[in-house]
RNA sequence: CGCGGGGUAGAGCAGUCUGGUUAGCUCGUCGGGCUCAUAACCCGGAGGUCGUUGGUUCAAAUCCUUCCCCCGCAA
């Protein structure tokens, strides 16, 4: 039985699961893969290979990166591949494309669609404190994200998780999905199932204006918020003239009628110890922090050093 | 040369502008004490080529210079 030829589009860490199972898959011989083109990354610039392009080389896979897929996609078509599957690859796909493989194109997409469809479905799933999420496998369309629904998996997200877990539990189960309904994608037995317009949401990517932290906003909001940002791209506050970032936090019940935003003091919690913030008539307890132009360090090492300047002082 | 902050005991910082005896603070660590007990308190100790190179000076963590490294921003 010969392997249907598969051309895997996606370019961040999360689309590498999905590719790895793709080579795992006896039925599928991957053909290439679409990334987005190589970046220029941190303070020195330096040209990097996307997470999924790294694996690729490792396969010996051909690899294609147009800067504008919908103006230079005639190598797909010349691949002729059986079966397209794209996660997070990062552009629309030209309709042309969508049309040539027999089997069709099929997303993974991280989220329980209709809900947060779009380029941030983890970050904004605890942003927005949906209680699960989730990982969809569908038709690809037009619209973004807009296909009929083939598959899904849930997930429960819990208060103490932040998007890198639960970033790393998604591309899990989204392996373990695409394994369970890829034979009948093969076969073409998979149903189909319309999403619900009326219960869309959306997850657009996070901008630079939502990195800021707003501690007028209600605890809870503030907590999801701050969680949602770790490890990428992480909140920030400023205080002092200067930006603090929050790399950990942990919610609390104590009680302050601080402003919103006063750094009201230090706090030995359970051995370990936390700069605590006022919002919302509670503390949201630090354990982590960064001040602008220093490295990233435990609140108690703050705590020894400038950290009691600090002490009184707001966060806006 | 994109802009800016920084490199001082194991950690986080002060001191640098206005050079000057044993480089200070908060922790950690080690020893001792107090206590029924302690993450508390008291006493004491160890631990620093002040990132690197060269220079100025009677004297450099501090002023000038070379290079390296870390971080924030911008891309």
């Amino acid at each position: 039985m010969n392997k249907v030829r598969t051309l895997f589009m996606g370019t961040p860490e999360f689309a590498c699961s999905i590719l790895e199972q793709l080579y795992q898959e006896e039925a599928v011989e991957v053909i290439g893969l679409v990334s987005q083109p190589d970046r220029r990354v941190g303070r020195k610039q330096v040209l990097e290979m996307t997470p999924t392009k790294k694996i690729a080389v490792e396969h010996n896979t051909p690899v294609y990166q147009p800067e504008k897929l919908k103006q230079d996609y005639q190598m797909i078509m010349d691949l002729q591949p059986d079966l397209i599957i794209t996660c997070a690859y990062g552009q629309m796909v030209p309709d042309a494309v969508l049309e040539l493989p027999k089997l069709g194109c099929f997303n993974v997409h991280a989220s329980l669609l209709p809900k947060l469809r779009g380029g941030a479905p983890i970050h904004k799933a605890i942003m927005y404190g949906e209680e699960k999420t989730g990982i969809t496998i569908m038709e690809m369309v037009h619209k973004m994200d807009a296909g009929d629904m083939i598959s899904q998996k849930e997930i429960v997200i819990t208060d103490d998780m932040v998007t890198g877990v639960l970033y790393d539990e998604l591309m899990k189960i989204g392996a373990e999905l695409l394994h369970e309904t890829l034979p009948s994608l093969l076969d073409g037995t998979y149903t189909r199932t319309p999403q619900d317009e009326s219960l869309v949401t959306y997850a657009w990517n996070v901008s630079k204006e939502e990195e800021k932290v707003d501690f007028n906003k209600d605890y809870r909001t503030v907590y999801n918020h701050i969680r949602s940002l770790i490890p990428v791209p992480v909140s920030y506050g400023i205080c002092m003239d200067k930006k603090i970032k929050f790399w950990s936090v942990k919610m609390s019940d104590k009680k302050t009628n601080a402003e919103n935003g006063t750094i009201t003091d230090f706090y030995d919690v359970d051995g370990n110890t936390y700069m605590g913030i006022a919002c919302d008539g509670k503390l949201l307890l630090v354990d982590v922090l960064q001040v602008e132009g220093k490295g990233k360090m435990l609140a108690r090492d703050f705590k020894n050093g400038q950290g009691k300047q600090y002490i009184g002082q707001r966060i806006s």
